[in-house]
DNA sequence: CGAATTTGACCTGCGC
DNA sequence: GCGCAGGTCAAATTCG
């Protein structure tokens, strides 16, 4: 699973009822269930799953209306000033079954932040590429009725071969 | 010693 | 206008 599309995205076939009522600041967004647990034996069935239930209702993976905000923080604390480059991202979004949210997808992730969500009770970690000059960043966070399931959410698209690997 | 991780604080956007 | 929620950064600490 190292090497699970890492770098660019597979066949897309999942989006479709996935309609964006405000497109103005997005323009693709891709929901791939994908399980990559080792026991295929369950992620068949886990595939039968989703295939009826994407996600469970009330998810907050993605939400038509409400508004896509892109948190564009302003130069102020940033060192760059006067250079707001709002580059459409790619969002993706996978449901992984493990009982570890350290999945190693063949990248370097380090953690920039935690955060408890009102949504989930449990809390929510922000990864971010360590390799330099690749800005993709991954929100980790488990499911609220199964802890056992891992909602791994990847922004951006990796501009580098995988650091390990090969 | 260096890099990665941790937790808290701070900021921004949206809703009411 | 204020409050809430979410997201990010920074400083300190720990592990290798």
């Amino acid at each position: 699973m190292a090497d699970t599309t890492a770098g660019s995205q597979d066949s897309p076939e999942a989006e479709s009822d996935f309609e964006l009522g405000d497109t103005s600041n997005f323009e693709l967004s891709e929901y791939l269930l994908f399980d990559d647990l080792m026991e295929e034996d369950h992620s068949a069935f886990l595939a039968s799953e989703f295939a009826q239930n994407p996600i469970h209702p009330g998810n907050e993976v993605d939400k038509p209306g409400s508004s896509s905000s892109q948190h564009e923080r302003p130069a102020s604390r940033n060192s760059e000033s006067g250079q707001k480059k709002k580059e459409a991202k790619e969002r993706v979004a996978f449901i992984t079954k493990s009982e570890i949210e350290i999945l190693d997808d063949g990248f370097k992730w380090r953690k920039y932040g935690k955060k408890m969500v009102k949504n989930s009770p449990n809390p929510r970690n922000y990864y971010r590429c360590s390799v330099d000059g690749c800005n993709v960043k991954k929100r980790v966070e488990r499911d609220r009725e199964d802890p056992k399931y891992v909602i791994t959410t990847y922004e951006g698209i990796h501009n580098h071969e995988s650091p390990s690997k090969f």
